[in-house]
RNA sequence: GGGCGAUUAGCUCAGCUGGUUAGAGUACCUGCUUGACAUGCAGGGGGUCAGAGGUUCAAGUCCUCUAUCGCCCACCA
């Protein structure tokens, strides 16, 4: 389609790839085929509709893209399913923080306003993220496409509550959840980062009634004192067993609470007596139930103080400690105070603390759900990549507690529960209902909260194809092929999918986890443009192209771990690859014009180059399917760059000019245009699902081929490719021309000058250098040639030792023999260690005696050849005497 | 407190089941406007493979310990 004198001189991503994106979607080709077999599945890990898209997303599209795009060039069906997540809590707070900014709260717009401005929010942000992932080139079926938050998908959610609830697998309970005072909500145990931080060990008296002693507590957080209701100890305690049967006095409050005696106590912990607060700890809670004890709480919804805190009501927690610590010492109560290394949960998503509080909640029981995703593993039905990670995912399995679902926010799906108002009935159903089904009465009240985001997330796998209904694309996509995504949300969304899986769909969601790294900055830190050591993504794709972004990120990523130091320069990587292959096809391209690849009549001779990089073809393609196939995805980048750079362009099209050059009459015209032909042809198939926009480019100004790159086969090794003759010839010649560069680059010869060559070698390698004559004076720049045995040794010359075969370049007058005598003495040097060495292993009895056979004969033969390269350096120095 | 991972060239990383001279990109040095590309070409310097033990004829590679860094988990009152 482009003519050759269109292409620039510099490839220019922008204007490539605007063009590409739409041509595909017009034609369908994100839409799965129409071919029978099994369908490469995969289901975007929705994004938050809080932002726009950040680096981490950019790189977990490319891999996807990378993938689905691969398996849609091996013919199969693929769907690459889009959408986007609600994101509960972290929508609702961006939305109330631009509320903010008017000096507005959602309590001024009323929920059901909130409501429709957070979706206006949405559809903005989930306009951007369309179009940055159209950007960066995502092959996704966007007539499928779903939010967490539509239709079906909030179908499934409340069919899930309601299956749930009836099975006994959701129940509603008072119990101790993590509080987010800022959020105003409950949270989830995964929705708690726990901080290592330098605190306090309070030690607080307690007075015994009707002794004169105290009893000592040791606490962390003071403030919560308020709402003691016991002292407890162990029962086996020795010293405490005066205190036995006793009562404790809580200062401030005066009120009389019990000294209890509880196994969970540790003595050695602090004074081992341990307040007992339920209302405001956990594990005091499960200590309150078992004592029958009263939960006191001491604090409002924000953690400040409420009216059961005496005069300290109306404090912030902190205040109140502050308070509270002053008071007790003003009394004498406060027995001293220890520094303490413990942990603080802060809520995720504000970073606030977290305050354990007791609440009325919904929850789903976990233990059941999470026995099949267990078994998943070592049933062989579920694998993770990289494998450490299974590890991570069964123990948090194991150790499963029971998931805090209800949220107090207004952004979400609402709880599918109402209470009739005349005779307090609990009804659970997945359509509102218009009456009570036990008295008739019409006064039904929904209950306020909404679910946590993950609990329409981990339905993801099926509710996007249609679930509960048995839809053809249900029949058909689920299982997906394999999950991608990183290993911060194997808690939140992995292990719970399979749950959900196995649950209502009898299997696991995907037999295959792929979990990739995170992009870092050289000090470690996550992208983040708020943190400013990154470029936004989009601005990235505009200043490199968005294949090159792609391109780098894939060949910076290790598998599976992070990516460290990136910075935007490093985007240079990808961007030069593509000038690099763009210029190449430059080269070829006009010399390619009218060529038809197919033509029976041409049966090329191949020369050693030819054969030599059709070989290396197929090796690059075999190893790329390989590393593709394995999730080496850097790996499997890389070859195709070694191939591309180190061999096809730096050796190949180097030997091949001269024959392109003397244009399509020339000798040998049709095997170099075959040759370069097929190299290209193979290699932006195989390029294709990293740099989708530059190889269909390239594809429609490349002579010969059909329709779009982006639906052409995946290329396989070609038949009879391997020629490992052609391979070892031109090794040899790429030793013999790096070692003729090498002298003369050391003897400072100007590269336009050219210089006689002459090799003295014997043997099968003195046809074969003979026979690649031209190319040795061609990339050697020689003038003349001189192979064979019989070859004399100038009087002076520049002269190394490679393969055993002398290499002299006769440069009587130019050289500076005291150079050239230190030069051939470093390299007589490191031939000698190493002669040494071998020398050793082969006096080593035990070597000779336990090494396998082909090692010691390898030994030897290295031995031989040092020994004879070594004297022919030691000849060669000599002359220079 | 428990677990996981890392430690190889200045930086970012390869190095599969132990066996030629430990590689790449980048940075650095030298020389090149050679009829695709200076986003390039050619050549070069740079590593006691974190440390200590051990297994072995042979260890960057396997085992143990130590150190440092990073991540995750944990009702440490």
């Amino acid at each position: 389609m482009t003519s050759l004198t269109e292409l620039p001189k510099n490839y220019d991503p922008v204007e490539v790839e605007k063009r590409w994106y739409a041509h595909w979607a017009e034609r369908g080709y994100f839409r799965p085929n129409d071919s029978e077999g099994p369908p490469f599945v995969i289901l975007i890990p929705p994004p938050n509709v809080t932002g726009s898209l950040h680096f981490g997303h950019t790189f977990d599209h490319t891999i996807q893209d990378l993938l689905t795009r691969w398996h849609r060039m091996m013919g199969e069906p693929t769907l690459w399913l889009p959408g986007t997540d609600h994101a509960g809590i972290a929508t609702q707070n961006v939305v109330e923080k631009r509320l903010a900014e008017r000096g507005q709260s959602r309590f001024d717009l009323g929920r059901e306003a909130f409501v429709a401005e957070t979706w206006r929010w949405k559809e903005e942000y989930h306009r951007r993220i369309t179009e940055q992932m159209k950007r960066l080139g995502d092959s996704v079926d966007w007539s499928r496409e779903r939010f967490t938050m539509d239709e079906g998908l909030s179908r499934a959610v409340r069919e899930v509550f309601v299956r749930l609830y009836r099975k006994g697998l959701i129940y509603r309970g008072n119990r101790i959840i993590n509080w987010c005072p800022r959020c105003h909500t409950a949270l989830s145990d995964e929705e708690v980062n726990h901080v290592e931080t330098d605190g306090k060990l309070y030690f607080i008296q307690y007075p015994v009634k009707g002794t004169q002693r105290h009893v000592t507590v040791a606490t962390t957080r003071p403030e919560t004192m308020l709402g003691d209701v016991a002292v407890a100890v162990h029962p086996k305690d020795k010293r405490f067993a005066p205190l036995h049967g006793k009562t404790a006095v809580l200062p401030f409050l005066r009120r009389e609470i019990p000294i209890i005696l509880d196994d969970t106590v540790d003595p050695k912990f602090g004074t081992g007596a341990v307040k007992v607060t339920p209302a405001h700890d956990p594990s005091d809670f499960e200590m309150g139930q078992r004592h029958r004890l009263p939960s006191i709480t001491v604090m409002d919804e924000s953690a400040v103080m409420n009216e059961n805190a005496g005069d300290f009501k109306g404090l912030t927690r902190e205040e109140a400690r502050r308070r509270i610590v002053e008071a007790l010492e003003d009394r004498g109560l406060l027995a001293r105070v220890e520094p303490h290394r413990h942990s603080i949960g802060h809520c995720d998503r504000c970073d606030t603390v977290v305050e354990p509080y007791l609440s009325l909640q919904w929850f789903v029981k976990m233990k059941p759900l999470a026995e099949p995703a267990h078994a998943a593993i070592s049933r062989g039905e579920l694998t993770i990549l990289p494998r450490r990670w299974e590890k991570v995912y069964l123990r948090w399995l194991e150790g499963i507690r029971d998931w805090c679902i209800s949220r107090q926010l207004w952004w979400g799906h609402r709880i599918p529960v109402w209470t009739c108002s005349a005779c307090k009935e609990l009804i659970v159903e997945v359509e509102t209902p218009t009456k009570c089904p036990k008295c008739g009465g019409t006064a039904l009240a929904q209950d306020e909260d909404v679910l946590d985001t993950w609990f329409s997330s981990w339905l993801w796998p099926f509710s996007t194809l249609g679930w509960p209904e048995e839809t053809e694309d249900l029949k058909r996509f689920y299982p997906s092929s394999v999950l991608v995504t990183g290993p911060d949300i194997i808690f939140f969304w992995v292990a719970r999918m399979v749950m959900a899986g196995y649950e209502f769909m009898g299997r696991a969601p995907f037999p295959q986890v792929y979990l990739h790294g995170i992009v870092r900055d050289a000090q470690g830190r996550k992208l983040s443009k708020s943190l400013g050591n990154s470029s936004d993504p989009i601005e990235l794709m505009d200043r490199f192209g968005a294949d090159s972004l792609r391109t780098t990120l894939v060949l910076l990523s290790p598998q599976g771990a992070d990516i460290h130091g990136f910075s935007d320069e490093k985007v240079d990587l990808g961007r030069h690859f593509a000038n690099k292959l763009w210029n190449a096809f430059r080269l070829v391209q006009p010399h390619l014009d009218g060529y038809v690849p197919d033509d029976p009549v041409s049966r090329p001779t191949l020369r050693d180059e030819d054969q030599w990089i059709l070989s290396a073809l197929a090796s690059a393609v075999r190893s790329v399917t390989r590393n593709l196939r394995a999730y080496r995805i850097g790996d499997a980048a890389k070859d195709i760059y070694d191939f591309t750079w180190k061999e096809f362009c730096d050796w190949y099209l180097e030997m091949a000019k001269p024959r392109l050059y003397a244009g399509p009459q020339g000798p040998d015209a049709l095997t170099v245009r075959y040759v370069t032909h097929t190299v290209f042809s193979t290699v932006i198939r195989l390029l294709h699902p990293f740099m989708p926009f530059l190889t269909e480019e390239l594809w429609h100004s490349l002579p010969g081929t059909e329709g779009d790159v982006i639906v052409a086969p995946w290329p396989a090794p070609a038949r009879g490719a391997s020629h490992p003759d052609a391979e070892a010839r031109i090794a040899l010649l790429k030793d013999v021309v790096g070692a003729v560069r090498n002298l003369r680059s050391e003897m400072n010869i100007a590269p336009a000058r050219k210089a006689a060559i002459r090799i003295r070698a014997s043997g099968p390698d003195a046809a074969v250098l003979e026979g690649q004559r031209d190319l040795i004076l061609l990339l050697g720049r020689g003038e003349s040639l001189e192979v064979g045995a019989a070859v004399a040794k100038p009087r002076v010359a520049a002269s190394t030792v490679v393969r055993n075969h002398e290499i002299f370049l006769p440069l009587e007058g130019l050289i500076d023999v005291e150079v050239e005598r230190t030069r051939l003495q470093k390299e007589y040097d490191r031939v000698m260690r190493e002669f040494d060495v071998s020398r050793r292993k082969l006096m080593n009895e035990d070597f000779l005696g336990k090494a396998k056979k082909d090692v010691v004969d390898r030994e030897r033969e290295k031995f031989e050849n040092l020994g004879s390269t070594k004297e022919k350096l030691e000849k060669n120095l000599e002359v220079l005497q």
